[in-house]
RNA sequence: GCCGGGGUGGCGGAACUGGUAGACGCGCCGGACUCAAAAUCCGGUUCCAGUGAUGGAGUGAGGGUUCGAUUCCCUCCCCCGGCACCA
């Protein structure tokens, strides 16, 4: 054994060996099942320290499942379609697919070089041929069930690029390359209907045990179940329907609001230039909700009149920016006396305000200024005609069914989750396989002639889809009649591709069927790891996508994943320089140098290699678009890939978001050399492996329960609570005991053999190589992941006495020695006796004695 | 704007079920080793007062419940994530 600690030699023997014995192949062995899974990452170049955090996570979770007699599968993979491609290809000419290609090859290294129990066996890509003809299969038998379905929808314009743009590339209501303000516009597209699962979706949440409470409400918040009524109202000759939750205010609604692009709107603005410019001025815009939500009220009236189903009294309808188009019917009854937007928008235009909900007793109802509370549900009618009196409920149940007698609406559930809109007006993505035939409409793409490939050599410009340029892709004949036809070019959202790749890695290279029965074996996901931003998206996307599988017979488990991490952020600050037309270059923070006052505020920045100043752009998530990364890379040529993973578990619990900083890397860097040092000490000595020492006494008794305890903390820490820090910090302070241990008599060596062993084995997870590596040291055969997780031996934990704690009236004035479980009276009668405790006593009479058993003693007197 | 989360020493964080606030680590200060430096080792380190024993204050701000609150409740401030075409 070398003398000192040398991660440069022993990371790339020990990785390997593993290779070579297959160490981590999920084939091997023979124990109970365990699919650990992280979600796999965007090609964007470099690995990040988001990356490095949520895959050491991954691997210490494996690794200790490993330990613990498991056969495991972790997998890797590439979720290789998508924007950043295009963008790089738009700057340095390359096609996405090369660019792509090669920052895989690049990544895939990386994370080799970091010692991750992966499968490399069942790595795939979502941009291979050999996956997405899955995708495209599987929406041929959607479109067959009629899931999926064409309608329009809207998307962001970019006027003078003539081209549709993401909502990341809006920037402040402008196309992010030309500056020009951006359009909504209306174009077809294909949609999945998520929302015949809404229920199922809300409903098998309460299943998902091992998720975290705050994802389950924010999926449950997202797809937001609401009950109310919907109500047409008499418009000339046409009818206005509206959805409302608060049909119990029917009485107070005074004026109608319709979407912009609500068909009303377009055919009252046929003969009114005035409201047609208005129309057209909502037009401008993003089409984010963030975007509407935050944008001023603004409205028109439109001089039409709908007719009050109850009342017959004319109500003014007006258009509104406010209202969606895209969520319930686009049109809205406004009561502004009961809700907050409707209150903003009539005190603006000088609407009626009318209260027909009552205060709690003594609050007056003030029409210039809104108050929460006129929201709630608490109240009785008034205002409201046969239906004062009533409580909302009993107000709601009278209205609806008075309403349902003149056919004039009904009770209804409505959510707020929509349908999913899957087709991108993008070149880097999957094919969507249909075929547009002049005679024939739209028709789908023989299974047979799948996969419809992608032409992997094309450069995008930023004008547009290239595909649409590229005849070789477009020309083909028609699958129903043979005529010259063309092909879809529109291409599918990449949550597509990311919302059964869990599935895939059971059966990668089954070339005849999606999945198969080896998949049922694997899922679910036992544990599924990632990012907190991915809460509802993605993650409502996989559930959706595998609840559809299910249907189709292909997947057996009605939910994907049983147990989720949701891993806290990594973020960096972000620095920018403006050019004259606005639009910002971000620089790396590993290329910016910041200077900062006493307080560590940021006072100035510059760019190390020009030296002229960058702008603070705020701390925000590592990612490609503010190429604020951090490459963990440095640090891993410097110190090794233990130190690094040590320092990424020890930095903060996986669920908390984390602003990155290398302070600290020392620390772990130091800990080890400790532990190396520590272990080859007692080497020297000899080594007597396996061996455990006889019954201990005085330090060495109190070292061994030490380690007992230690071991059982860690279990808990790895198995349970995932909080890695805690566990290594307990690592770390036993190790700090054990180096001071001076071991006296042949039975010390034993216990610190067993000692040694025991740590080499606790901080393998986190620090494998080392470990290995230490193992070996130690005298031991073998692979230390096959060696089995430490035991708590329970004979090692007895303590024959107590500190206990004692307060006077709530402060901590002394402590006392008492065996476990002493009776209270006796713990109370020395806690008076001591002598800080007497001082804070003295003069005052005891009023109230509390106990807590083997832990505390509070005295109240006064 | 809406939904979700967070705020504890100079810094990252700990305190798991309402019971010793600050474990572990970084940084800093002092000491040992060294011709010297690095590395390493030992000691100290929330703030204020005190040589010290010890006392007072203290977990974003304010209020409440409790013998006891970082933990539970109410109001407010700030930060982070998501908002359906970033992934």
């Amino acid at each position: 054994m070398s003398e000192t600690y040398n991660p440069g030699r022993i990371e790339p023997a020990i990785q390997s060996r593993w290779e070579q014995d297959n160490a981590h192949r999920a084939e091997r062995g023979d124990g109970e099942r365990f699919y650990c899974l992280s979600m796999f990452p965007y090609p964007s170049g470099k690995l990040h320290m988001g990356h490095m955090r949520n895959y050491t996570i991954c691997d210490v979770i494996s690794r200790y499942q490993l330990m613990c007699g498991k056969r495991v599968l972790q997998p890797m993979g590439w979720d290789a379609f998508g924007l950043p491609a295009e963008n790089a290809a738009m700057a340095n000419g390359v096609p996405p697919a090369q660019w792509t290609r090669d920052n895989i090859a690049h990544m895939r290294n990386q994370l080799k070089s970091l010692g991750f129990a992966i499968d490399w066996e069942r790595e795939l890509a979502t941009c291979d041929p050999d996956y997405y003809r899955w995708n495209q299969w599987f929406f041929l038998k959607l479109l067959e069930r009629g899931i999926a379905y064409k309608k329009t929808g809207t998307v962001n314009w970019d006027p003078v690029d003539q081209t549709v743009l993401a909502n990341e590339q809006v920037v402040d209501g402008c196309g992010w390359r030309t500056g020009a303000p951006v359009e909504k516009r209306e174009i077809p597209m294909y949609y999945l209907r998520i929302t015949d699962y809404a229920d199922e979706l809300l409903a098998s949440l309460d299943d998902l045990d091992g998720w975290p409470e705050r994802v389950r409400t924010m999926q449950a918040n997202w797809i937001g179940r609401s009950e109310g009524a919907e109500i047409s109202f008499a418009c000339g000759d046409e009818t206005i329907k509206v959805f409302t939750t608060r049909p119990d205010t029917l009485m107070g609604a005074t004026y109608m609001a319709v979407a912009a692009e609500h068909p009303l709107a377009t055919r009252a603005a046929e003969n009114n230039p005035e409201l047609a410019a208005f129309i057209a001025e909502c037009q401008k815009g993003g089409t984010s909700e963030a975007d509407v939500a935050t944008q001023e009220k603004l409205g028109m009236d439109t001089g039409l009149k709908a007719i009050h189903p109850l009342t017959g009294a004319e109500l003014p309808v007006w258009v509104a920016n406010y209202v969606l188009m895209g969520y319930g019917e686009g049109a809205i009854m406004a009561v502004p006396g009961h809700d907050e937007r409707d209150f903003e928008f009539a005190l603006k235009y000088d609407l009626p305000i009318v209260q027909v909900i009552s205060l709690p007793e003594g609050r007056a109802y003030d029409h210039q200024q809104w108050h929460d509370d006129y929201a709630a549900k608490d109240g009785e009618l008034l205002n409201s005609g046969q239906y004062d009196g009533l409580s909302c409920q009993k107000g709601f149940e009278a209205i609806v069914a008075d309403l349902e007698k003149n056919n004039a609406g009904r009770g209804r559930i409505q959510f707020r989750l929509r349908d999913w809109g899957i087709s991108r007006q993008r070149y880097w993505g999957c094919p969507i396989p249909i075929i547009h035939c002049e005679d024939c409409g739209d028709v789908p793409v023989p299974e047979d002639d799948l996969p419809v490939v992608l032409p992997e050599d094309l450069v995008p410009d930023g004008a547009g889809n290239p595909l649409n340029r590229c005849e070789e892709f477009v020309n083909t004949p028609c699958p129903k009649c043979g005529r010259p036809a063309r092909r879809e070019t529109d291409t599918m959202d990449t949550f597509v591709d990311s919302s059964w790749y869990f599935l895939r890695y059971t059966c990668p290279h089954n070339d005849r069927a999606m999945v198969d029965e080896t998949t049922s074996q694997w899922m679910p996901v036992d544990q599924y790891i990632g990012g907190i931003e991915h809460a509802i998206l993605h993650l409502l996307y996989a559930r959706f996508w595998t609840k559809l599988m299910r249907d189709e017979s292909l997947v057996s488990v009605n939910e994907p994943f049983a147990r989720l991490l949701t891993q806290g952020m990594v973020l960096a600050e972000t620095y920018y320089r403006e050019d004259e037309f606005g639009r910002k270059t971000w620089y790396n923070p590993a290329d910016v140098d910041v200077e900062r006052d006493d307080k560590g505020r940021l006072i100035r920045a510059v760019l190390a290699a020009d030296g002229g100043e960058v702008q603070p752009g705020g701390v925000e998530k590592m990612a490609k678009s503010k190429n604020n990364g951090v490459d963990p890379q440095a640090l891993v040529d410097q110190y090794g890939a233990d130190t690094v993973r040590l320092f990424s578990m020890f930095a903060a619990p996986p669920e908390q978001s984390l602003e990155w900083s290398e302070a600290g890397v020392e620390g772990a860097w130091r800990f080890l050399r400790r532990l190396w040092s520590g272990v080859h000490a007692h080497v020297e000595g000899g080594v007597l492996p396996g061996r455990v020492p006889e019954k201990t006494d005085g330090p060495a008794r109190d070292l061994r329960r030490l380690l007992h305890e230690t071991i059982g903390k860690v279990g808990d820490d790895f198995g349970r609570r995932y909080t890695f820090n805690t566990a290594i910090a307990a690592v770390m302070e036993f190790t700090n005991h054990l180096n001071r241990f001076e071991p006296r008599e042949d039975n010390d060596r034993l216990l610190v053999q067993e000692a040694w062993e025991s740590v080499v084995r606790l901080i393998a997870p986190v620090t494998p190589h080392i470990a290995e590596s230490l193992w070996q040291s130690l005298g031991r055969d073998g692979s230390v992941f096959d060696a089995g997780w430490p035991a708590v031996d329970e004979s090692a934990l007895v303590r024959e006495a107590l500190t206990i704690v004692v307060q006077v009236n709530g402060k901590v004035r002394g402590r006392i020695q008492a065996a476990p479980s002493s009776p209270k009276e006796l713990v109370e009668e020395a806690a008076l006796a001591e002598e800080n405790v007497a001082r804070f006593v003295d003069g005052k009479t005891v009023r109230k004695v509390i106990v807590v058993p083997d832990k505390l003693v509070n005295i109240v007197a006064t």
